[in-house]
DNA sequence: CGAGTATATTCGGATATACTCATACAGTCA
DNA sequence: TGACTGTATGAGTATATCCGAATATACTCG
C-alpha cells in the first residue's frame, strides 16, 4: 500500500483480487499452471475439477489478469500472466511454513 | 508455492491466509495498523468501523498470525506482526496500478 | 463490592460465492 | 451442411461470510 491515499473503492479492488486467492481451487489452478500453458481440458485431467467449475474460475483469474488466454482453434491455452503471481502464492506458503514449524517448536519446549 | 507436494489441506490452509486479505474492512485495518500500534478504540475513531466488527476481523487477522495483541491493562493494542503483510499487499497493490495505467494506455491509443 | 469502560462474543438476517447440471457457443472435419 | 468436440454460460441450490444489535467478559477505580 504505497498508494497516496487508499479510497473504499481502492480497497475494494485489491480485495477483490486477493479474493481470487483466497479459494483453494484457484489455488490449485495456479499451482498447475506453473509449470506451463495448458489447456482447460488439460486441466480437468491434472486437477480433478468440474469442466464447467474450471472455466468459471479461469475466467476470473482472466478478469483479474492472473492468467493469459490464447485461444487456438478449439482449445483454449492458459498460462500464468506473469511470475509475480506465484511469487505471492510463495510469500503465504513461506509464512505458512514458519507458522507450523514455530508450532513445532514449542512443542517441543513444552 | 515451492513446497514439494501441495495437498489440498495445504491449498486450504493458504487460501484462508489469502481470503483474509480479501476483504476491504481488513485491508483497512491492516492498511490503518501500518504506521504503528493502536488500540482497538483507536482504530474505531480512525476507520470508522463499528467496534463489534473491529474487533471481530481483529481477531481473525490475528489468528492468522498476521497481527499481534498485547494487552495492557483495559486495553489492546494491536500492531502487524511483520513487514511482509505490507509487502503482501503493495504486490497487489502494485499490480493493480499497473492495470489501469496500461488501460489508460490503451484507451490512448485508441 | 459496584459502577464504568474497553474489548470480545453470540445471534439472526441479508448477501455473496461456489458448485452441479444442462445447455449454448464456437470451431473442426467428414 | 451436419456430427462432434472443447469451452463458456445460465439456472438453481447449498454454504459461507458479513454486519448490526445486544450481551458477556475483563479490568480499573471509587
Amino acid at each position: 500500500m504505497r498508494q497516496s491515499r487508499m479510497t473504499p473503492a481502492l480497497f475494494e479492488l485489491v480485495a477483490a483480487r486477493f479474493k481470487a486467492f483466497g479459494e483453494p481451487v484457484r489455488l490449485q489452478i495456479l499451482h498447475a499452471l506453473a509449470d506451463g500453458e495448458h489447456t482447460v481440458s488439460e486441466l480437468v485431467g491434472s486437477t480433478a475439477i468440474a469442466q464447467a467449475n474450471l472455466s468459471r474460475h479461469l475466467q476470473q483469474l482472466l478478469a483479474l489478469g492472473f492468467v493469459t488466454r490464447r485461444k487456438r482453434g478449439l482449445f483454449a491455452y492458459y498460462r500464468l500472466a506473469d511470475r509475480e503471481v506465484l511469487k505471492l502464492c510463495e510469500l503465504m506458503c513461506g509464512r505458512l511454513e514458519k507458522e507450523t514449524t514455530a508450532r513445532k517448536a514449542a512443542l517441543k519446549s513444552a
